[in-house]
DNA sequence: GCGACAG
DNA sequence: ATCTTGTCGC
């Protein structure tokens, strides 16, 4: 089992090392292919699916799955350490390149300013932005932001059937921008933006056949 | 000390 | 996240 120091001492700095990495902008060239990576879990193992979408059309350009053992608890703030791994060996699979990660959970919206799609987003150097259904820390102000220390780090999104989420910049992307491709990748409808949506029923449905054989 | 706490 | 039947609602 790990100890506890690295969870209460080690991670924070990795994170605050990480988060110091952070790009809060973006180029102006166009993000044509976008990836959704989810994972579920069960027994002892952890099911990644990531989706490639083209950001116009809407096809899928390419699935990956992947099974891997789960090496981590779940703790909060301390979510890198469950999800990172079975996300970035996922991602390993795929043969196509894209141009913009989502993924599940926050990213700078974060106590350490380093959330998963922080985290991932720093390590691969590569555009992510973070997508999650609750809040971590912070408040939501009269314009939908949401705040640390009021300082701006994320922004509450209502999709559809007053269903709320969370958007916060990963890497290599401004907030503003990850609002706008978050609403345009949302479907009619949803509330999910479609790669993390079918990554999300891909990876259930995966982990439900593994498990009945 | 107590409660809150991404998935 | 996952464990779980029927059930309330658009």
């Amino acid at each position: 089992m790990l100890p506890s120091s690295v969870i209460y001492y080690v991670l924070p700095r990795l994170q605050e090392m990480i988060a110091y990495r952070v790009v809060q902008s973006g180029e102006c060239t166009p993000l044509k292919n976008i990836c959704g990576i989810d994972v579920s879990y069960k027994d002892d193992f952890a099911f990644g699916t990531a989706v490639v979408m083209d950001s116009i059309s809407f096809d899928t350009m390419e699935v990956a799955e992947s099974v891997t053992p789960i090496k981590f608890p779940y703790i909060p703030g301390a979510f890198i350490l469950r999800e990172a791994t079975p996300i970035l060996y996922t991602m390993r699979l795929l043969r196509c390149d894209f141009d913009l990660l989502l993924l599940d959970g926050h990213g700078m919206l974060h106590p350490r300013k380093c959330g998963l799609a922080s985290f991932v987003g720093v390590l691969i150097n590569k555009p992510t932005i973070g997508i999650a259904k609750k809040l971590l820390c912070g408040e939501v102000n009269s314009e939908y932001f949401v705040e640390i220390d009021r300082t701006i780090c994320g922004y509450m999104h209502m999709g559809a059937s007053n269903k709320r989420i969370y958007i916060s910049v990963g890497n290599r992307i401004s907030l503003r921008d990850s609002i706008k491709l978050v609403s345009k990748l949302t479907r009619e409808g949803q509330s999910i933006p479609e790669p993390l949506r079918l990554a999300d029923l891909y990876s259930k449905h995966h982990c439900k056949l593994f498990c009945r054989n």
